[in-house]
DNA sequence: GATTTTATCTGACTTAAGTCAGATAAATGA
DNA sequence: TCATTTATCTGACTTAAGTCAGATAAAATC
């Protein structure tokens, strides 16, 4: 246990000299911390005063020395917002911009560095998901999204490649009955995400048709994200969207070689049924009356 | 790839915000992160100023100021080194012992923290673990001990937990020929460990006898380091090692369910023999002349 | 319409951190 | 031994960051 603490602090210090220069990346263009920071907050989307204040947690009389700083650098401009005048709202200019941009650039160069030097980018790409998502555990949202967007893509190319691993047939996406979309979309169905500081971890569909009857496909939970009831999560907000849907009944199939997945659903009040479709991968098929 | 990107960038902005004010756990006792920094320094068994100076990065004017306010404060006493009284030598008092004490358990509190709300504090520490060498990869030195030293022994049982995953029969240390300890020190032999601050990532044995032949053993390189041609640079530093100790004939065995060790051995220079022991594991033996 | 609340700004501070040009004293080398 | 180098210190600066008490003006509330 102490072996692991120390392993915890090793971490810390190893972040803190090296990533601690990349996230500080702000540095190293000639302008003090604290206006790059507000500059940066700026070039990524926020606009009001207030809510730039907070999200960096500025005394409001540094935000606006902050501010009138930029502007006279010719970096913003600032006006009243159009809906409430007493808020003030910051744009960047084209000289903004440009610095943004180099901010940026230096910032991606500095992570693409990191994974150019190491022979197995993809272990450190894993590790730092693991860390990051286990550090904003508390703040993993469920969205409803689109299921074409890049990411839900996303999810469903891990789910994927998933299946591929653990199915000792292999799992190919065309020989199985791949819903439609809109099958996945409001009015018909939903297609949830859990999104982890802009980051998919996990996805579930629902799958609904005319009637009161509809399928959960596709639940995925990330490796990252394993053992924080992720998977519950999704799945107790895709029946809420069922209810609110009008179905009264839920199917799933599913198969033995994810026996976690068979364990979560006895556990949340599914029964196992008789085949109901003719998938060549499922072995398993479950049901459910809300 | 640019996806990949996103990823670290998301890593960085979660551990400068939740690690971030890990490492700066010197904040909170009410003193400022300058003097804190260099009360650590010492605390962690740095002495001489110019020493601390350089590690801290700190200018000697500013290093000097630091000095005197912790003195004031009675947490510090300076006085000239023995052997070069132009050097001076900073050693805390006990008062200054109960400070840097408490900033030690802030830090391991906040770390316990981490692995405390998470599911699986394994897979933390394993991710943990990876970043950390990655990043410090340039730094990875290997060192001689004694096996019967902490370190070594972390390593070793590393070894036998991850032939117990691997082998189909299991692995039991006591059915295999355990070598003496007094037979892998000098001047029979020498235990090499690779470490990656303070932390043991890999180990080999050179397990000699009376006379010139010699017997490697335990070459291990943990999860964490795969990638790093580790396990090249150990047995290239066993093999000087035995040269140094007169010794001219290498043997070794191992398994076939550990097939990149054999493909190692094949790769620098080993050929396979005949099997030249009893021990119930090993399937496969290599031979190398000096 | 008067009063209170809210959002931002200004001015007058403090503290921390860092820079730099000498000063001082001990060690080193010709 | 004397000039030079080295290690540290002192004093006089600058910059960044942050605090806090009002000031100002718009919006919300009574």
């Amino acid at each position: 246990m102490t072996d692991d603490i120390q392993r915890i602090r090793r971490f810390n210090r190893a972040v803190t000299s090296e990533v601690g220069a990349l996230d500080t990346s702000f540095l190293g263009l000639g302008r003090p911390l604290g206006s790059a920071r507000v500059l940066n907050a700026i070039g990524h989307g926020l606009q009001e005063v207030g809510v730039i204040r907070d999200y960096l947690g500025l005394d409001s009389g540094l935000m606006s020395r902050l501010l009138r700083g930029l502007e006279s650098e010719g970096m913003i401009t600032t006006g009243p917002s159009p809906d409430d005048s007493r808020r003030r709202i910051a744009q960047l200019t084209d000289e903004g911009r440009a610095a943004f941009t180099e901010y940026e650039r230096l910032s991606n160069d500095q992570a693409r560095a990191i994974l150019a030097r190491h022979p197995r980018p993809q272990a450190i790409l894993d590790a730092m998901d693991l860390i990051a998502t286990a550090l904003g555990q508390d703040r993993i949202e469920i969205i409803e999204i689109d299921p074409r967007e890049p990411e839900a893509i996303h999810c469903l190319t891990q789910y994927y490649r998933e299946l591929e691993r653990r199915f000792a047939t292999g799992f190919d996406v065309n020989l199985s009955r791949d819903p439609e979309a809109t099958d996945m979309i409001r009015p018909r169905g939903v297609f949830l995400l859990a999104m982890s500081d802009a980051l998919p971890i996990g996805c579930v569909g629902l799958k609904g048709g005319d009637g009161p009857v509809a399928e959960i496909k596709r639940l995925w939970v990330s490796p990252a994200a394993r053992g924080l009831k992720l998977a519950t999560r999704l799945m107790t907000r895709a029946e809420d969207a069922a209810r609110r849907l009008g179905i009264h009944t839920l199917r799933l199939d599913t198969n033995s070689a994810l026996p976690e997945a068979a364990a979560l659903y006895r556990k949340t009040g599914w029964r196992e049924i008789d085949r109901f479709n003719d998938d060549p991968y499922p072995d398993m098929f479950f049901e459910k009356t809300l």
